[in-house]
DNA sequence: TGCGTTCGTGCAATATCATGCAGAGAAGGA
DNA sequence: TCCTTCTCTGCATGATATTGCACGAACGCA
């Protein structure tokens, strides 16, 4: 693994989770402390990030910022959502995710009258389709990751491999040229893979700073799925890369 | 653990509860109390809380006062939604129904610092203690009944089978001598049905409206049922055909 | 006042950190 | 091909930070 990969994933791993612990780098990369900490230190001269005892945080984040989550884009989101639910067809079942994307998505679903069965191992998509007369809903159980507020584990994976969704709209931390999809939890990861196995058709919903980004844990190869749905302001050259892969991109928007 | 993020960690349940206790936060984390302590003091001299005997509070009062985030409910369902939230003992599993005052139970179990498991059928739950770092989410499957907002149907029952709670919080429609526990629909009466028999006590949520109501589905005859949780503030002709019966009466508010 | 709890400080043990140094391997020129 | 140079990595070392325990003082409650 080459050095900037290897300082690029440490930064992508703040974006996603918050915060980057030297010794689990370490056993993760499996490198020394002493490498991980030089990468730290490097990154922190650049002013990438902030340096504390025993790892570090985001450049930008204060103390009593910590526990929050990380801001979204508004437009390009709402693009990508009401582009999405443009996609689905009358009495078809379709997967959501869960994230930010996939509650814009639920949001814009319900202010149409479509007729649909929508399936999600997210509580908050279920609560946002909750008022729609027309879309059924099937709620995947299982334990509740709190990160991201989804259901994951065996449970999860099982109910799952019981249906067979028409379209699955999937949400993930990093879109790489060559990594593929990628996701920051190892169970969040197994449980986008199994529903994409079992669907007849995957649609990666692909905000702007998920193109080219890496995360820790690969979900499945940019092979595997349909279609990369992006928003029409999104620069060419985050875009060409996966264009020259044969990956069929999706514009959304005006 | 980073010392920064247990800092931050003081910080949010100051700010979510009001108040943070020196030895409880010492038993939650598996650190000394010297070490919070400590964490407390240095908090302190940067101004971001106020050190008190035994804990900490807010920095500021103006601080403590903001105005709850949490919706008023009626009296006697907040009653009843803290006193079933203090029957709940640490490392405990415990099953919550769907419905008004179950979500207001949630709610109050979001302002503890309780350590536990929480089994549900209703997204709304599951949304209500998303923030909760002590309370582990279980979330059951299956079709979401939209009049309630809960999932039912064989799947939901499928995965209920398998777990074995200390204890069920069960809210129903109707409450009577004769025809027991009744409920408007045939699917939820038969899920929570199932939770019932697998759950080792049943507590009935009985708010005043309920007593003496009969509803179109049985769900289980009185005898199944440990006890009835009603307000204190419930008149008794209400309750006494109840205690007549040999149910077990709690009494909830002060 | 008496008693148990909590507090603050000093100290020792452990963990983490920064720096210097040496070996392995890659890059590039003779 | 052979050699030099450079980068990257891991280890050793001394410095610093964190943690838990001990002990006497301060505090709160009855």
């Amino acid at each position: 693994m080459l050095t900037v990969e290897r300082k690029a994933l440490i930064l992508q791993r703040l974006e996603s989770v918050g915060r980057v612990v030297a010794k689990e780098m370490s056993l993760e990369l499996e490198l020394s402390e002493d490498t991980i900490r030089r990468d730290l230190r490097e990154l922190a001269a650049e002013g990438l990030l902030q340096r504390v005892h025993g790892g570090a945080l985001p450049a930008s984040k204060a103390l009593a910022d910590l526990p929050t989550r990380r801001k979204v884009q508004p437009a390009d989101k709402a693009a990508i959502a009401k582009a999405a639910a443009g996609m689905i067809k009358n009495g078809q079942t379709v997967f959501l995710d869960g994230g930010t994307t996939a509650i814009a998505l639920a949001r814009s679903l319900a202010a149409t009258d479509l007729q649909a069965t929508v399936v999600t191992h997210s509580p908050d998509v279920a609560v946002a389709l909750h008022a729609h007369g027309g879309v059924e809903v099937e709620l995947i159980g299982g334990r509740l990751y709190k990160h991201s507020n989804v259901t994951v584990g065996a449970v999860a994976i099982e109910e799952i491999t019981s249906i067979r969704p028409d379209i699955y709209f999937m949400g993930v931390t990093g879109i790489h040229p060559e990594y593929g999809l990628t996701t920051g939890n190892r169970e969040e990861a197994a449980v986008k893979r199994a529903i994409s196995r079992q669907s007849a058709e995957t649609v990666v919903l692909a905000s702007r700073e998920k193109l080219g980004a890496v995360s820790a844990h690969s979900v499945v190869p940019l092979d595997q799925i349909d279609s990369l749905l992006v928003a029409r302001s999104c620069p060419p050259d985050l875009i060409d890369p996966f264009t020259s892969l044969g990956v069929s991109i999706v514009h959304a928007g005006a």
